[in-house]
DNA sequence: GATGAATGAGCCTTCATTCAT
DNA sequence: TATGAATGAAGGCTCATTCAT
């Protein structure tokens, strides 16, 4: 039975991400990938089934691995006793961002094709998912946290939405200007203090 | 003299708006506008003398008519003095807001092109042309109000970049997201006092 | 009644010298033909009728002309008295090449055309023209001049052809290859020098 | 491994050919020559890799070998000894010159192109090269052949140039009026006596 | 599995010419 | 007469995908 040939998939995969970073998903050509890879375009039919999937293969798991972050950290808050939530507010949620910003750097390729290249895919604007997690557990929280209180028109789903699609949009802004892990730290740092008061003058209201 | 038949400009530039908006500017085919508008594909080359100049003639006075409103805002606070900045920060800003959220509605399908439809284009990243404007006053306005002041570490250039950015992207999710003018209103208020939370989070540090 | 402007014949001919020299016959574009004269495609058809006259209106004149200077010429030996046609010969042709190398180089725009340019028109072989009267002249010239003779084989009008067309092909180089009027002289001198030996073989056997 | 289907190669050449022949190379169609090969644009593409391509697959091999006869006689002759030179000279190029008509017979097609069909591609002026190549050997041949000999001005690079490029354009006439090789062989015969008479003219002055 | 030839729709653009104004 | 808008065929070329080998 033939066999891939070992170390196939990564080179495509390699040329593949230099491609789409060079010329964004609609400009990027097979052809172009395959040749660069050393290989054929229908390795890369056989391996990925077609080019949107080829993207996804690259960028795919980091989507994932950030979404589950974003995910179990806001979990890990909802389940903290609501007595300590206010309490902790501030340096857990410190520990998380730092995650993931880790995490952004561990798979920066992954998030440069996010951020500047998927035009033209599924992934055009993953921010909006991660936004669309982050006010769902705001939600699930304010319900939580201020059950008592009443609910004020300023809660909306809407505004949770913006508020949270102007963060995420500033975090990735790291990415989009090709920060450096430092900079990106210290400026985070100011955003999430940004938006801290932010929030503080939304609740205090 | 020959005249151009009258009404084809605005047939062609309203079915180029639906193309553009249908599939954005790279797969939009001008052939397909040229149809829809019952005319040649000359007669758009006539007029227009690319496919990127035909978008932009769709979308360039409503980017121009924003960057202007936004410069002409804050210069005038600028030129406010000095005394009274603080005090009419607030209100004074809430009717700038206010008009470019009018404008943006005034022109909404430019807004959606720019939007949505602009990749592959120059108008690819609009915002951060809107964001380099005010970053540039903010500049100036801090230089002015807060001279006497440490300068802080804080205020550096890629902070008043990131919180613009984050503010302008907020700004732009009512086009993203097709809000109602009313909708969009309400919590474009809510996103100013978001954000009035955090620049004086910011500035009481 | 509307006149023609004056000077717009002239300014569309100039152009379409300029066009044609630069981008030949085929690439010429009427369009920037027009554009550059200040006028309108409209005005080029009322006066040619279309591109293929445009470029004949350049250079049919001089086409005419080095012509009926090749005819007069061949003409007027023809008709010289048997007994000093060869007594006159040289000094003749001497005569009549300079006149000819005179007329190119006063004409000198027309034959660049006529010699790079006219591919895709009916002058893209203008030098055959020429060559089919100079052996039209040539067959006169030796039914007359060796009438008494054996007919050799060797003057068939093939090869009267292709010594002519060398010849004029030679002539035509110091335009291809743009001689000054002064190198041309000298070289045209060296060319019919050779062709003289050639003849002269060719007669003796 | 993907095998090109047998035939389809030769039956785009051919096509090509006959497409070349009728319209020239500008006012070819790869539209057409696919068509009436009964194949499709991207089969031309995939062999030859655009449209001066497809004409230099059909004409690049008969204008190698051409240029390598004439240099190969050229060298040959070069390499006699001096003594022998004159003595030889006329039996040396006879053989030669008839070898070279042989090969044009041999490929009459791309002859045909070359002459007739290469307006716009770098083929244009093929003739020349094969002056370039004659008069570069007929410098060597001078400065061997009369360095005692005073140098006269008549014998400068412009002079070869014109009677070398007379001399090939008479050649190439076999091809442009569709001469029978016998025609040929008697006509290029004549000329290459006319052209000796030119020469011997110009030595023994 | 791997290859890459084949496909043919589709792209933007240019052009000479016609003709209403 | 002059204009230049309108036409629409045609151009070369690229592409993702299919599929025979």
């Amino acid at each position: 039975m033939a066999k891939r040939v070992k170390g196939v998939t990564e080179r495509i995969l390699e040329c593949a991400k230099q491609e789409f970073l060079e010329k964004g998903f609609k400009d990027a050509s097979l052809r172009d990938i395959a040749k660069k890879a050393g290989s054929s375009k229908g390795a890369i039919y056989v391996r990925f089934s077609d080019k949107e999937n080829l993207f996804a293969a690259l960028v795919n798991p980091s989507f994932e691995g950030i979404k589950n972050l974003l995910i179990s950290a806001r979990q890990e808050f909802l389940e903290l006793p609501d007595n300590i939530k206010m309490e902790k507010m501030k340096s857990f949620s410190d520990d998380k961002v730092s995650l993931m910003i880790e995490y952004i750097y561990d798979n920066y390729d992954a998030f440069n094709l996010l951020t500047k290249c998927a035009s033209g895919t599924e992934y055009e604007n993953f921010i909006h998912e991660l936004v669309e997690i982050d006010i769902e557990y705001n939600h699930k929280l304010f319900e939580d946290m201020y059950k008592d209180m009443p609910t004020s028109k300023r809660f909306t789903p809407e505004l949770l939405h913006i508020v949270s699609s102007a963060f995420f949009s500033g975090v990735f802004e790291i990415v989009v200007h090709n920060m450096s892990k430092e900079d990106a730290d210290h400026y985070i740092k100011m955003l999430r203090r940004f938006f801290e008061g932010g929030w503080n003058t939304m609740l205090k209201r």
